[in-house]
DNA sequence: ATGAAAGCGCTAACAA
DNA sequence: TTGTTAGCGCTTTCAT
């Protein structure tokens, strides 16, 4: 291997102790050996071992982030924010992209866990808890992003999911639409759940029926051909709803691709709104109207709190919501 | 800590050597006692502490990954098939953003050396090199994507550049196009050195004149505002050029936001290449002519090449460029 | 202010 | 087949 902290001790004549007490400014050590040891580990190259350090310090500085899809550009914001916070917070990210597959998220926590991470960061793929008992049982640190766990003690970081469907919703009622669709993906998602619940609370609340066949989120993926398929779907209703309100961007820009080819137009015959705001969104050629979560803020808040919770571990053990604001950016498909 | 393997040690009543041997499946240890190791190790859940081991071993399974964008839906997409394959290999991986930040990118090397990675994949931000040499004296197995450093024995995975960027000027030049520009950024990069010269043999192969006005890649970044401020500044020219060869999809997609603010069409007016095939590129709206690069794949590649390098250590240390073919994807903007 | 020594959890000779 | 022991590179008591 490279320069040891033995080695510099040989070097100069002291104890490696001292050494040790020079590199990580220990109060009680000469200026002058203190000064000697840095410019000498500085000529050796000495680089200290996180390795070893972490197995006696018993930490690793490190943090493990699972991600459902690092190809929704959603989640890279998220993992930009995670990564610059802990960039200046001193902490390295493993990146983990779980592809919404439980099997996976298992694997990679296992893997985190042996590894001896501070903390976790993750959006789980479902909301069932069986595969995260390792997480629980582990008691390592964890927030979740994007998601929240009933019946578990977990911090989370999450948009207000209900609010911001609502706002579109009730955006869309009035602009005069009586008759609006729900595109989504997976029951089992917490955030899935609470946006058609803010879909479901702007109908009722504005006198209008919920159909059981205008809202499609029993199956697909969160991606675009989810999307693209699940509107053909509601294209083929006797009558199509005039307005689709969607989980996500990804899925919105597939029902758009689909409308499109069924000869209809956007906004004119079908008025689409997704959710995320990722930066494509904005392009001349879409100009999606969608829900806009803070991502990158989600992020580095999710981390910040993190670090919190590693530091005062044990102490203030009191799990919270962090809830933030959704913005409605109307666009042109509206 | 958890359970370690001394705890099953003295559980079982054996030492805990054998409890490591058993857990390693080391041929030299009774079945019985392995079988009852398994077991109890599993009863109390035991998990091996990888940074323990490490330290013995004297590696960590661990790499890291530069990528300057994470922004920019390229960047995932590669990393994905660095994740993937690093996890059927048994390894994790680090993810660092450098943000195209030379400072952050020695930061983060420092940092995944001093973790102890087995090897590094990076883009780096620049081909300068001074900010590299503590790779390069750490002698860490490195693998470069999407990019190749002269004067450096560094093993890369690339795309055919030159030819890539040919293949989209020649293509215009068949359409008709005699005065073709060319958008990129930051002339210090590989890729753009590449891409620029593949678009000057082609002008040049066909009797067409290199014009240094239609070139611009002096300044900005690889983001999509940088390409709609070059655009812009092309369609100052008296002469503006009939079609643009950018050096990147986000680029060509801020190019064709210019071109139709003032009030232009795409591609009757000017004609618009881009290079990548990001997901976006193909959406109805956009439909991006591109050159396509098998994204997921030079991760996958590097990742294996990697490993490999890694194996066989200071055996073979030949290193190589692997240069992947790129393919033109004709759309609508050409 | 410095040194000696223990130990973090594990692997790997070397003995037995 | 199993146990003993040293040691990976470092931090941290406890002495001095």
């Amino acid at each position: 291997m490279g320069v040891t902290i033995k080695d510099i001790a040989k070097e100069i004549g002291v104890s490696y102790a001292t050494v040790s007490r020079a590199l990580n400014d220990h109060p009680d050590v000469n200026d002058d050996t203190k000064k000697k040891v840095l410019r000498i580990s500085k000529e050796m190259g000495y680089k200290p071992n996180d390795i070893a350090r972490g197995l006696v310090r018993q930490e690793t500085n490190t943090i493990g982030l699972l991600i459902p899809d690092i190809t929704n550009p959603f989640y890279p914001q998220v993992a930009r924010g995670v990564e610059e916070a802990a960039a200046a917070a001193g902490y390295n990210v493993f990146l983990c992209n779980t592809n919404w597959n439980k099997e996976r998220e298992k694997h990679y926590i296992d893997a985190l866990l042996q590894k001896q991470v501070d903390g976790l960061i993750m959006t789980p793929s479902s909301e069932e808890l069986e595969h995260l008992t390792a997480v629980l049982k582990s008691r390592v640190e964890t927030v979740f992003v994007s998601s929240f766990i009933k019946h578990a003690d977990f911090t989370s970081v999450i948009v207000d999911n209900v609010r911001g469907a609502e706002m579109a919703v009730e955006y869309l009622i009035e602009k005069g639409h009586q008759n609006i669709g729900f595109i989504g993906a997976g029951e089992g998602r917490f955030a899935n759940k609470e946006r058609l619940k803010g879909y479901k609370q702007a109908l009722e609340n504005h006198g209008l029926e919920v159909k059981a066949e205008n809202v499609r989120d029993q199956q697909g993926s969160y991606k675009r051909k989810s999307g693209y398929f699940l509107m053909n779907e509601l294209l083929k209703l006797p009558e199509t709803p005039t307005a689709i309100f969607c989980y996500n961007d990804l899925l919105a820009l597939g029902a758009i691709q689909a409308i499109k080819e069924n000869g209809r137009e956007v906004p004119q015959d079908i008025a689409v709104i997704g959710f995320d705001d990722i930066s494509f969104a904005s392009l001349p050629e879409i100009q999606l109207t969608t829900v806009s979560q803070p991502k990158y803020d989600m992020g580095k808040i999710a981390l910040e709190t993190l670090v919190d919770k590693i530091k005062t571990k044990s102490k203030q053990a009191v799990n919270r919501r962090i809830i933030l604001d959704p913005s409605l950016i109307i666009r042109q498909t509206s």
